[in-house]
RNA sequence: GUGGGCGUAGCUCAGACUGGUUAGAGCACCUGGCUGUGGCCCAGGGGGUCGCGGGUUCAAAUCCCGUCGCUCACCCCA
């Protein structure tokens, strides 16, 4: 019986590991910048505060939570998405009323239970920033930015921004109203899918990729979206804004989030490098959502990002061992079985002082140690053998050079953590 | 939840259509040539319930059925 990693989750090993502490230090740093603070927040949360903020009838409450009850009946789920949570924390820890405005952002995973694909998995990671009680466009501006900054830092070439704004509730509700008198003439010739969400989500008929559904919904050019005066003053000056830095994007009309929670400005990022899952990033105004859990009537706007998708874009299938000409570290060796006391108290010296150093303890040939030193990308083998032993000395030899010197003992470990030292200030 | 593709050595894959001696290759790994020296070369070696279960047959990696897993797509989303 052998055991593997559960469908739609997967174990990371050292070399894609190097990429991801990569992005997770872009994002850190970017994230400072922009004045935004780490916050993390636990993986299980009660169930509800995701119906009540993600939406009763979205497809990630309906069907794709992770859900169990606890012993004490609590309903408890994996959180789906991070700005749920972000807002919770929000509220619990009072950042409301302490500091009122809070930018915050996080990184971890988040967990849908869906059929993998690529892209796709049930289990996976996003970093994601949150600016919570406010309700300037020009925060619109600063997250579609530092958003955008991120995905260029982490090496994303071809992105492109989508941006479009939802209006407000009375918009939506408006704008809802116009679809759904357009579409009820044709209402049985829609289909199946679509009977449904005539009632539930109209807008979600919007992007249908059923050619009859397609051919009602553009039947008419006039776009089904409102804005009240307030909303498209708010998105002029969020595209203002954008503009004056040099974000380019593309409009569009038909686009609406499928969490019910935005409202105004929401964006996509894509990537043309990717398949049919090719949204990077996601996110959007959300000016309700705060008060809806029991806080104050503030805005507040945020994205969250894949991190796996991000990588898939940037690397394709590049395999990530990068085997650089980099070489570091000292690998001691020894000629002989019988000197395996000496050799391991010389690399627990050379840690102590800070060195990296490795060894091999199964007594194998010089032959083999040397092939493993060349392996794991050491820049010196030290050999101790019953010469050294008898002078109190190591054989040093450069592995890139193929250069080769006796030094005493005491004076090859002090230079040695000299050299660490040298690199550290470096 | 629905469809397509694929499961043979650690990895990438031949072999399958046209069942037939001990199931192969390359890479990786180990050992030796070079008894105190890496990369290159040469020689040798270890490693496989052919995903699993059943059926057909004198005989199944190969044909049939089922099942599990992976993967891509739909849906939806990061």
């Amino acid at each position: 019986m052998t055991f593997q990693a559960l469908r739609g989750t997967s174990d990371l090993l050292a070399g894609e590991l190097a990429r991801w502490e990569a992005v997770e230090r872009t994002v850190r740093r970017l994230a400072r910048r922009y004045g935004y603070q780490e916050l993390r927040t636990p993986v299980i949360e009660d169930a509800a505060l995701f119906s009540r903020s993600v939406g009763e009838t979205s497809n990630i409450v309906q069907k794709e939570m992770f859900r169990f009850e606890d012993r004490g009946g609590r309903e408890i789920v994996l959180r789906p998405e991070g700005t749920a949570a972000v807002v919770r924390a929000y509220l619990e820890h009072h950042l409301h009323k302490t500091q009122g405005f809070a930018k915050l952002f996080y990184l971890g995973p988040m967990f849908r239970a869906e059929r993998p694909q690529a892209g796709r998995m049930r289990q996976f990671h996003q970093f994601g920033v949150e600016a919570v009680g406010s309700s300037s466009p020009w925060l619109d501006a600063e997250v579609i930015t530092l958003c955008l900054e991120m995905l260029k830092a982490c090496g994303l070439t071809d992105a492109s921004l989508l941006l479009a704004s939802m209006g407000c509730r009375a918009d939506q509700a408006k704008s809802a109203e116009r679809l759904r008198k357009r579409l009820a003439p044709h209402r049985a010739e829609l289909c199946k899918d679509c009977q449904s969400r005539f009632d539930k989500n109209v807008f979600r008929v919007l992007d249908c990729k059923n050619p009859t559904c397609r051919e009602i919904v553009w039947s008419e050019k006039r776009s089904p979206f409102v804005l009240c005066a307030e909303c498209e003053a708010h998105f002029a000056q969020v595209k203002r804004a954008l503009a004056d830095v040099g974000i380019a994007f593309n409009e569009s009309a038909v686009f609406a989030r499928g969490l019910d929670y935005y409202t105004r400005t929401v964006f996509e990022v894509r990537s043309s490098r990717l398949g049919a899952q090719d949204a990077v990033t996601a996110g959007g105004r959300y000016d309700h959502l705060v008060k809806e859990l029991g806080g104050p009537d503030v805005g507040a706007i945020g994205f969250a990002a894949g991190i796996e998708r991000l990588l898939m874009a940037v690397h394709g299938g590049t395999p990530s061992d990068a085997a650089d000409d980099h070489r570091a570290g000292i690998y001691v060796a020894v000629a002989r079985p019988d000197l395996l006391a000496g050799g391991f108290s010389l690399v627990q010296r050379l840690r102590r002082r800070g060195v990296t150093a490795l060894m091999d303890y199964e007594g194998r040939s010089l032959k083999a140690q040397f092939r493993e030193a060349d392996d794991a990308r050491c820049q010196w083998v030290a050999i101790l053998g019953e010469q050294e032993l008898k002078t109190q000395s190591v054989t040093v030899k450069d592995l890139a050079q193929g250069s080769q010197r006796t030094i005493a003992l005491d004076a090859f470990v002090e230079e040695a953590a000299q050299g660490v030292k040298a690199a550290c200030h470096r």
